[in-house]
Parts: structure tokens; C-alpha cells; sequence
DNA sequence: CTGAAAGCGCTTACAG
DNA sequence: CTGAAAGCGCTTACAG
């Protein structure tokens, strides 16, 4: 392995000098940086990472945690941060919590974080308040995507869960069902993010607002991917007297959801009307209508949001105020698994 | 920031004993030990990644590149590796190509994965004969998973792309069809990894095994994803005389069928049968008939014999023969996507 | 614009 | 079983 003083010696200067050389400071003369980027090229020079790490007290990493990487929204947004990440120059460190608190766990102690990356992503994670001081004993400065825990000091980026769930909600309400079921995440689920229970609120809302009274009994709790879609519309035709509607809290418990009803002979949307949440890249495919979220928009939004700041960027604290978080748009997509209810 | 001579200090021992009591070493008395374990849970400390890999000269971090996270197989694949890795203690280093030659590049320049990572995981990521020095050169120990380009020295785990693909011909041939189409990965994609022509080349054995000879306009070309499967079955409808039935190299790619053959108003299976490779996640919801290969098997396996050898693990080297792949077993899922052609 | 020297926080022979 | 000391390969004031 070539060292920086084998570098120094055959460009006949300092280490001092190549260290600045390379890292591109201004403070180098153009003749002599031309003479050390020669010599690195000529000895496939590259520096260590931990030893520059370890003299310059910086990391040049970044830590991203999300739930699921094989869940849509997580998968899009890691891929985005991870673009924008390699772009700037820093490694992404992932951190896939897999539904293990155990894991959450393990993440959370000192030694796993600290004096490990310059800062901290947290996407749809929640935190319990020990987490949170964990956290903040490190002081490391990081944002949040996606609901989860809110982090004092730290940005958050994420969608206006309420208002999604109103607008999808309210769309089968338009088309004229009254018997609209809701199916989402299991609130009791330490490791479960918090968006679906805004979506949930926002479903009761909008139900509300119509004149009706939320039905418990339309109200069926499970896992936030598709075999808790199937679980959940399963127990939902189980109690009886089937709804005309149902609005899943996000697409993969709708697709799950679309398994059920065809196994129990229901046709989408001549019998039972079907609305998610993401526009996930096979909800086109499935004719399933719902409520896009810009998750690719997200991820490099809050990758720009963590590194500005670490980069001295101009205007980088301007941004945005980590009290209120950043709130990008969602849409509704009408596809074909919402009809009206059939006239009987 | 306490440091190691804090506890040191605080223990009454050497910086020397502290750091191999907090390794486990056994050259440590038990009461010194727990002393020291006192002593590091009191000022709440935490080694410092970068000074301790720069001494140990080990990094304690993997490279795990995939060409897509947001892809089926890929997702499922670095969730397996990321749990089998950080239960080791390791950290994982993630590098997504997504699909950009420049990404690839920048990835083997020497200052990326070197004085970096311990070991390096190559999934689906082909490689130039440049590309192959580079990594020789690195002198990294690393495995490749799923096709790509094999790594002298590297164990590599995938499945029989060959069998996969003439399984899934047979099948439709099985079923009596004989005008069956081919829809695949671009061969000239510089960054494609190579699975899909194995594929290819098991389904025109198949085809010839059947008697029949492989028609090239049965045969389209397109990306490797959702999108690539819709442009490719509009193409194959557009050349008139359609198929019977479709082999798509991949599920994602059967899945953007689906969308073109519904906009032709073609039904499944009824006008065309689809078949795919994968059993991704939602193959059941879709109702696609596969041949199933075990993703998660793969990553956990691949993570196994990169990390085994690092820990020195007894046996590690005589668990395969770097020069043999291994191979994981495929296995036919038929669902409703796959009929016998219509009596005409 | 450049260099000598100290220091980053550990681990590892070496000696006992 | 334990410690003193050197060393890992850089970067950073400091001085010029």
C-alpha cells in the first residue's frame, strides 16, 4: 500500500502538502499541485479513510435507517439519498431494522453510531424518550423522513399523512359509498412507524365530515405490508356484512387486500371499491387507485438536508426551520379499482 | 468524547488491557475484566472506529453493491446480507449502481472499496477485464451473488439460470403451446448483469428441445424492470402474429406485460399465457405463474462465505471451492397466468 | 505558499 | 496476565 509520504517523496514536497494538495485546498501553488497529482496518479495513490478520519475528525459517512428495505417507500428512498450521498463524496452506512426491536436496539447503543458517521437519517423510525436522549448524548445532527419519531433540532421531511387519508377517504365518499373500511398498522407495534395512525385519523375525519359515524367493526388493524393487507381484508369479510369500500394506508396492504377479495369471489371495483396510499411502482400494473407520494423527492430532499449543513453550505441552516417539517405534495391517482357502489 | 485512557484510567489498568478486555481477548484476568467492563459502562464509552482500524489495520465494514435496491431481488438480497452482517458486527457499506456506467466507474476507483472495507459483495455488477484487475489488484477477498462476472478467487452464489428458463419454457411447451415469445434484458446494456442471457439461451434450448426452432421476432429486447416488460410486449404485439404465451426473464418484467397485454385487451391466460422468474412478492397477488428462486437463501449465504473467512471461522475455506459456483435450487410455482392455448 | 512536528485514539509486538 | 512504547497514516495549527 502506497503511503502519503511515498506520494510527498516522489513529488518532492511535504505530506503537509500533498494532505492539501489533494483534498484540493486553495492554499497549494498550481505548479506544485500539478506535480502531486502526478505522483499520486503514478503511484495509484488513495488515502486511508481511517486515518484521515481519525486526524481530521470527520467521518465522510452518513447513516440511513429505515424499517424495511423491501418495502417500496423505503427501497425509493434509499436509493435516492444513496445517489445524492456517493455524489457528495460520502459513504452511506445502512441500517435495516427488519421489524426487530432487538435491532432498533442494537442500533441505538453508543458504539453503533458514535464516532462513527457525521450524521443521521431516520426514516419512518420511532423512538421511545430513552432513545431520544441516546440520541441527543450524541449530538449528532441528522433529520427524519417520513412519520416516526419527531427528533429535537433535527428537519423532518414527510407528506401530509392527514390529508391524504381525507382526500382518499373522500374520494370514495364522492363516488357515493357509505360503508368505507379502513385497514392499516397495528398501533401497538413498538417498531411500527407512526404515518398510519394520521392516516387512520384522517380516514375517521373525513368519514366524519360526510355525516357518518366511524364504524369500529370497518376498522381492521394489522402489518403494514401486503400479507397484513390479506390478514386484515380477510377478518374485515369475516365480521359480515362486507363494506362497498375500503381504504388500505398504503398500497401494499391494498394489494394484499385485492388477494383477499378475489379469493372470496368479490370483484375490484365492481363489489368492493380499493384506494392505497404511495403509487408504488406496481400499483399501475394492479389498476390500483391512490395517493402518490413523491418518495424519490423525499429521500434526496432529506440527503440535501443532512449534508448542506456538514458542507458549510450557503444558506444551508436557511433552508428550512427544524421546528416545522418540510411537508411535500401528495395526489390523488384514480385508477380503476374505485367505482361507485352498485345501485341495488 | 471519553477515551480509552479515561477508562484506563479510571480502572487502574493500562490503555494495553482495556482494549483487550473490551475485545474479549482471554489474555485478561475475570477480575480485571470486570473491571474494566465497569469502568467502560460508567463513562458510557465507545471506541473509536476510525483509531481502532487504523491501529488493527481491519475495517470492520463490507461493500455490498447491487445494481437496484429498488428491485425485488436485490432489496430481499441486502436485507439478508444486512442482518447477517450486523449480527457479525460488521458495518455495511451500501452501493447502489442504479443503472449509471459512471456509478460503476467511480465505485473501482482505487480510493472507494480500498483501505475501505474488508471484503467486497458483487451482486448481479458485471465487470470489465479492466474492471477485474482493478479488484486484483485491491487484493480484497469478495463473492459474487447471481450472475455478473465471475472473480477469480471468489466464491460465487446463484441459481441455474439455464434450468430456470428451460423450466419455465417447458412449462408453456407442456401446455401445448408452441408460438411462445421471449422477453429479456438488453445484451448491450453495458451495466446489465448477465442473468438474462443464461435465460435466453435456456429458452431457446428449450425450444429446440421441443422440435420447434426459436423464431427471433418471438424474441425482444428491452431493460431489465417493469417498464422494460411493457415496451417489450408492445413491440411483440406490434409485430403482429402474437404469441400464445410469454417467457419474461424476469417477474418484473412479466408484470409490465401485464399492463401491455390488458391495454390490448389480450386477456391472462385466456389470449396469452405469462410466465416469469423470481416468485417476487407480489407474483401471488398478480396471479403470475414463476419459477421461484430463493433470494434471501442467496444473500444469506453469500454474507456467510465473505464473513466466515475474515473470523477465521474453522472450515470456512474447505465450505466451497472458490472455482465452483454454488448453485441454489429453482423451483416451478404455477398460479393463473398459464393455461393451454385456446382450441382454434 | 510550504514544512516540521504534534496529535488524532487506538492496537500490537515485546518484555516481564 | 499486564504495561510501556512504538506505530497505524493521516491532518492541523504554528511558524516562516
Amino acid at each position: 500500500m502506497t503511503r502519503i509520504d511515498d506520494v510527498a517523496r516522489l513529488a518532492g514536497v511535504s505530506t503537509a502538502t500533498v494532505s492539501r494538495a489533494l483534498r484540493g485546498l486553495p492554499t497549494v501553488s498550481a505548479a506544485t499541485r500539478r506535480r502531486v497529482l502526478a505522483a499520486a496518479e503514478q503511484l495509484q495513490y488513495a488515502v486511508s479513510p481511517n486515518a484521515s478520519r481519525l486526524a481530521g475528525g470527520r467521518t465522510g459517512t452518513i447513516a440511513v435507517v429505515v424499517p424495511r428495505i423491501t418495502r417500496w417507500f423505503f427501497g425509493v428512498v434509499v436509493e435516492a439519498v444513496e445517489d445524492f450521498v456517493h455524489q457528495a463524496g460520502y459513504d452511506l452506512l445502512l441500517h435495516n431494522l427488519g421489524g426487530r426491536e432487538q435491532n432498533r436496539q442494537r442500533l441505538l447503543r453508543a458504539a453503533n453510531l458514535n464516532k462513527r458517521v457525521d450524521a443521521v437519517m431516520l426514516v419512518a423510525t420511532p423512538l421511545r424518550p430513552a432513545d431520544l436522549s441516546t440520541l441527543a448524548a450524541l449530538g449528532l445532527p441528522g433529520v427524519t423522513v417520513s412519520s416516526g419519531t419527531n427528533v429535537p433540532g433535527w428537519p423532518c421531511i414527510r407528506i401530509d399523512d392527514l390529508a391524504a387519508a381525507r382526500t382518499a377517504t373522500r374520494h370514495l365518499l364522492d363516488l357515493g359509498h357509505r360503508r368505507i373500511a379502513h385497514i392499516s398498522g397495528d398501533p401497538d407495534d413498538e417498531l411500527a412507524f407512526t404515518a398510519h395512525l394520521h392516516r387512520r385519523r384522517g380516514y375517521q375525519e373525513a368519514i366524519r365530515a360526510a355525516g357518518l359515524r366511524p364504524d369500529p367493526s370497518l376498522d381492521v388493524e394489522s402489518t403494514f405490508d401486503i400479507a397484513g393487507g390479506t390478514r386484515a381484508t380477510e377478518e374485515l369479510l369475516r365480521r359480515g356484512d362486507a363494506p362497498t369500500a375500503i381504504f388500505a394506508a398504503c398500497d401494499e396492504m391494498a394489494m394484499g387486500a385485492l388477494t383477499a377479495l378475489r379469493d372470496a369471489g368479490l370483484r375490484v371495483p365492481q363489489d368492493v371499491s380499493l384506494i392505497g396510499v404511495d403509487d408504488h411502482a406496481l400499483s399501475g400494473v394492479l389498476g390500483l387507485s391512490t395517493i402518490a407520494q413523491p418518495a424519490t423527492e423525499q429521500g434526496r430532499l432529506a440527503a440535501k438536508l443532512l449534508l448542506d449543513p456538514l458542507e458549510g453550505a450557503a444558506g444551508a441552516s436557511t433552508l428550512t426551520d427544524p421546528g416545522s417539517p418540510v411537508i411535500l405534495p401528495t395526489r390523488l391517482v384514480v385508477r380503476d379499482s374505485t367505482a361507485p357502489p352498485r345501485a341495488n
